[in-house]
DNA sequence: TGTACATCAGTGAACGCGCGTTCACTGATGTAC
DNA sequence: TGTACATCAGTGAACGCGCGTTCACTGATGTAC
């Protein structure tokens, strides 16, 4: 027997994952409430009892993609932060995740850039708020004393980019097994790259 | 007195530029036929004169956009190539032609991630291409001799992905100069790191 | 130069379709007593 | 436990609107002679 609160929270749940399938194919200012009610097995206007319209919907997505990338966060601050296998430890959990939470990673890829302005904005912010932590993480690690906080935030700003690329040729990379290893063995040498970089660097050169 | 096959010109020209404009609201996948022409001042029939579909359009706006950008790599090209000002020449170049053709720099972003299809793989390749002239001018700088031609396409991939970002963060400025030259400082620097890391760097390591 | 014909960019009516949103409704689940 | 009423997720008809595409057309520009 399933109480009238669970069955609404099936529906809603049908209708989040009808609207990342369907967004899937181009970007969800394409898709329309009655395709995602249709795709769900429901009359249009009962979407309405859900959320306000489809640009609701779409910042209901954005904060569930990023609880997703939050739990990644904390898988990679997990056990010692030794800088020796660090980069491998990163991109691995990255990879792991953007399979796990493909439909996700694809929807922020997306609608980052092309999305409704408040959904674009939700994003920036919380890809914002990722490089702050990332900076506060990366003054723990050992010979970061010399650098400025200005240019911790800017090196996290690197890496967060770079990630985010990386994430991306993953998708784009479509499982592709031979596509995809190497492009997780480019970002591997970047991130090598780049800490080649940070070590020998001194804030005002 | 005008030919017709100069006004023919001069009406494919608004069309494309009512395309650019109505796009930036949020994606050329979200632009009808009938919007566009509507923005022209001719009947959407007419539409059917110069491209089979918006699609065909977009192939179009995608090899425009890129037009601009060899303009761009060929500026930055010009002149001495020393390393001491490559870096605050090449973000002046960068900064400057996306004010110059922000229309066409917005639309490569928006439908990097979200366009149709054929447009997404179209901006890929682009990319690439892009990429692999960055890989073979780098090589032509001292001290790369060092590197394998596999690095240098990983070096060329991060810095075209932080050119890339870059360029996104000046059009989300929105002419702030404030936001804006904050951006710009950001990409000087963290161009040096990745070029104190390049200059550190051995293949293999 | 003048005339007769060809070309073709743009017109305008018409089509069937999917869209978001309104409204009054139904009937199963939940609650008060 | 049984009954009477309240709640509310989902229904289904209806609306006016913008969509892409078809078709036969017009009339200015271009060309052959």
């Amino acid at each position: 027997m399933t109480t009238r609160v669970e069955q609404k929270e099936r529906t809603r749940r049908a209708i989040l994952d009808a609207a990342l399938e369907l967004s899937a194919e181009s970007t969800l200012a394409a898709v329309s409430l009655r395709q995602v009610a249709k795709q769900v097995g429901i009359v249009p206007t009962a979407f309405y009892r859900h959320f306000d319209s489809v640009e609701a919907l779409g910042l209901a997505l954005v904060d569930e993609s990023f609880a997703s990338l939050r739990t990644m966060m904390r898988d990679i601050r997990q056990g010692d932060p030794a800088l020796a296998d660090i980069v491998d430890r990163s991109v691995t959990i990255l990879v792991d995740h953007v399979h796990d939470q493909r439909a996700h990673f694809a929807f922020i890829a997306r609608e980052r850039g092309a999305g409704p302005p408040e959904v674009r904005a939700a994003i920036r912010h919380q890809i914002e708020l990722f490089e702050r932590e990332l900076a506060t993480d990366l003054a723990r690690l050992p010979g970061t004393d010399v650098w400025s906080p200005e240019d911790l935030r800017v090196l996290a700003n690197l890496i967060v980019t770079a990630m985010v690329a990386t994430a991306e040729a993953i998708l784009a990379a479509e499982r592709r097994p031979d596509v995809e290893k190497e492009t997780v063995e480019r970002a591997r040498t970047q991130l090598r790259m780049v800490l080649v970089g940070a070590l020998n660097w001194r804030s005002q050169p």
